[in-house]
DNA sequence: GTCTATACGGCGATAGAC
DNA sequence: GTCTATCGCCGTATAGAC
């Protein structure tokens, strides 16, 4: 389907998430998503029936967006070497590609009695970590040294989403293009896997 | 000066800053800053003409309350080990104190086109990075591998703020109360520097 | 399904009394 | 400096014609 003539409701909940994302949910006005889905209010809220349930559709599919490929991949039956650089080189694709996501995602949810985290919390009740588990057995059998696992989770998930939360700081403070920070970016496609193996690999 | 009878401009500014930092610029209105510092909307609009003079104050003063501290200790004159170990711990009690205040600066600077990153640009124009010469010195002397010393740097900032902007995020998927989480937090004033200062000191 | 017109409320900001 | 009352605007949402 072209992107010309393609179904109103689809016009509509593109220009939705291109705002969204910008700008937030109340930074984001009905008027801002009709303009840029070239239709009008009324149909927005024909479609939708709120600028609110429109909100709420586009924030679960962005944070699914966000989470599902991590979820699968860590959950792939792959060697622990081969796992990380795979991680940390689709997120990062993904991020490029889309870099306004988690800024979306996180602060909506920044808030501990957000509806959003509500929302999510019905989601996803523990679908398991056996990337924690394949830790476990690799320090189980001495090829890493025995440390708490959640932190490696969470210092991969960093190192990779943080820089483009922080996209525009980096930019200013060490003054570069847009260009020289994405390849800033694929830099730290060798760089995060290599740090966080150096670390496991060596004695604790 | 007891918090009951501050002066009232005070109490505006307070109580701003508690709202714009949970709900953001566009969330917030000039009827919630009223009513949480006790006090109505003519005096808001009397003390500082507008929501947006008064949001600008206050973003302004919490972006240098977030990266002074950083800067600070950047320049300090200590060794390495003990400069990372400073940094990550510092920051760390810092967040604990705010956990919001990174949200609310990096989310404020999103768009690109943003007045906050206009508004930042003026400020610190390199201010120098005595952190990145020093980790150069450190590599001439062949104490340290020698890598592009800006992924350090960002590695650092990223697994020391990241986990509070995505703090709920990780509550919820690994079932934390919130002492639980700060524990995990204390724990990374180990977990982080072990990290950054076993990769360095292998060689590459 | 799509549009125009409009209802209705909440918003930021100010006038004017005290 | 502080308050009440109010203005004018813009937000979301809908009614009703086509």
């Amino acid at each position: 389907m072209s992107k010309i003539d393609q179904s109103t409701d689809l016009k509509i909940k593109e220009a939705a998430k291109r705002v969204f994302l910008e700008k937030g949910f109340g930074g984001t006005t009905t008027r801002d998503i009709a303009e840029h889905s070239d239709t009008n209010i009324a149909l927005v809220n024909y479609y939708f029936r709120s600028k609110e349930k429109l909100f709420q559709e586009i924030f679960l599919e962005s944070f699914a967006e966000t989470f599902t490929p991590i979820t699968r991949i860590l959950n792939d039956d792959l060697p622990l070497e081969a796992k990380i650089y795979k991680l940390v080189d689709n997120m990062t694709e993904l991020l490029k590609r889309d870099p306004l996501l988690p800024m979306f995602v996180f602060s909506e949810m920044r808030s501990e009695n957000s509806k959003m985290c509500d929302l999510v919390e019905g989601l996803h009740k523990q679908e398991g970590n056996a990337f924690i588990t394949q830790l476990e057995a690799e320090a189980a059998k001495g090829n890493i040294r025995k440390i708490d696992f959640d932190q490696i989770d969470i210092s991969i998930m960093s190192m990779v989403i943080f820089p483009f939360l922080s996209m525009n700081v980096i930019k200013l403070k060490k003054n570069l293009t847009t260009a020289e920070f994405y390849k800033l970016m694929d830099d730290r496609k060798k760089h995060i896997p290599e740090m966080i193996l150096t670390y496991l690999r060596h004695p604790g």
